[in-house]
DNA sequence: TCTGGGGTCCTAGGACCC
DNA sequence: TCTGGGGTCCTAGGACCC
């Protein structure tokens, strides 16, 4: 049985700025610029884009070469918020959607949906109105026979553009106006590859025969993008089924001070482990890297002895390795801890001594740390190793 | 004093087994 | 004696995404 299925892709435009006007209407018309704390601009108003800023811009940058910018930090809890009621409205018209991101939002579309709305034109209308009705926040829509080519077709008239693909000519129109450079699925490895072959357009990788040597999934984007559907929609994931969790930070001045990079170790271990046991899983393999500053990483991975959420036990883990991350004369300036091959607490086998069994009562002692920071505030415990130095206990 | 942070999936090659 | 041909699992590294 042959169903003609469409695809809804929604996609916030400037997301994170929009956001923050819906608290700070005041704003509205200036030059504003979500920068991720202290560092880069993360989104930025259309304004703020017309003068010139891009993503990834250093924040102290803007500040120099564009005074007049307003520049706010980024308030997650609020995305969030607004994340979840446009998930709402979407599932208040359709059955099937699934949340890509913070800011996008893909949808099944029966074709009787359509009919019953009176047209693809309609029903778009309709939703657009809705959304920015309640959110006060302004997505772009595209509408396609696939996801790959809704989420072009988002793309065409941002901000705030709906788009349909039906007619082929339309698809065929919008894949020549669409660079290589911006295709979903192909990337900064992937473009100069192609380029070498001459191709401009996302049109030209459609009608273009893909040597073997590239990857499975480059295949499938270039048969999405010609109408095949590969990608479902599929619904929501559950955070327990997540496979990796890290924590990250960059710490000014950058410091070749072995003590100082250890205690950013030791607080990223504890931040991810506080997430594991948030979604009561448990790891047992992390991986640690220091960033240079020049942007070198080095990186390492450990197996654990366990399962564990414990940072105590991670921390150890690392300790004996942390030293050949680094070298006396570079700089480090971020460093991150991560998580892998998170398993569900209670699917964890108990080992022959039931050690594994003492480490889950361990952490009734790291839930009560974790009662006390969420009462009181971060700062309020840590481990001695965040503190101070190397020798922890 | 200069550029976040947090994820997923694929692949090639080695180990091991029959 | 002179080395076939599978399968499966794991790992490291790369590429992609927001």
């Amino acid at each position: 049985m042959k169903t003609n299925n469409l695809y809804l892709h929604a996609d916030g435009d400037a997301f994170f700025v929009a956001c923050e006007l819906t608290l700070r209407p005041e704003l509205r018309g200036k030059p504003v610029v979500v920068g991720a704390d202290r560092g880069i601009a993360v989104a930025m108003s259309p304004e703020a884009k017309k003068i010139g800023i891009t993503r990834g811009m250093p924040v102290f940058q803007i500040k120099k070469l564009y005074p007049e910018v307003v520049i706010l930090s980024h308030h997650f809890d609020l995305y969030e918020d607004i994340e979840k009621r446009m998930q709402q409205i979407l599932s208040s018209y359709f059955n099937k959607i699934e949340v890509y991101s913070i800011d996008e939002c893909f949808a099944l579309v029966d074709p009787s949906e359509v009919k019953y709305f009176g047209g693809e034109k309609n029903l778009l209308a309709e939703l657009k109105r809705e959304i920015e009705g309640t959110l006060n926040v302004t997505y772009s829509l595209g509408l396609a026979r696939t996801k790959a080519l809704a989420k072009l077709a988002s793309k065409l008239e941002k901000p705030g553009g709906v788009v349909a693909l039906l007619a082929k000519e339309d698809e065929i129109a919008a894949l020549k106006r669409t660079s290589i450079d911006n295709i979903w699925g192909v990337g900064r490895r992937t473009i100069p590859r192609l380029k070498r072959f001459g191709l401009k357009t996302a049109y030209d990788f459609v009608n273009f025969n893909l040597p073997p040597s590239f990857s499975r999934p480059m295949f499938e984007f270039q048969r999405e993008l010609q109408g095949e559907e590969i990608f479902g929609v599929s619904f929501n994931a559950d955070p327990r089924d997540q496979k990796s969790i890290q924590a990250t930070r960059t710490f000014r001045p950058a410091s070749t001070d072995q003590k100082v990079i250890w205690r950013e170790i030791a607080k990223n271990a504890e931040r991810a482990s506080e997430h594991a046991r948030e979604l009561r899983l448990v790891s047992n393999k992390v991986g640690v890297f220091v960033k240079t500053s020049e942007f070198k990483y080095k990186f390492d991975e450990i197996k654990l002895p366990m399962f564990t959420s414990d940072p105590g036990i991670i921390l150890d883990a690392i300790e004996p390795r942390f030293p050949r991350l680094l070298n006396k004369r570079e700089k480090i300036r971020s460093t991150g801890v991560i998580l892998y091959n998170l398993t569900r607490e209670e699917s964890v086998p108990l080992d022959l001594f039931g050690r594994q069994d003492k480490i889950l009562k361990k952490r009734i002692v790291e839930d009560a740390a974790d009662k006390i920071r969420a009462k009181y505030g971060q700062g309020a415990i840590r481990r001695a190793a965040s503190l101070a130095n190397l020798k922890r206990k």
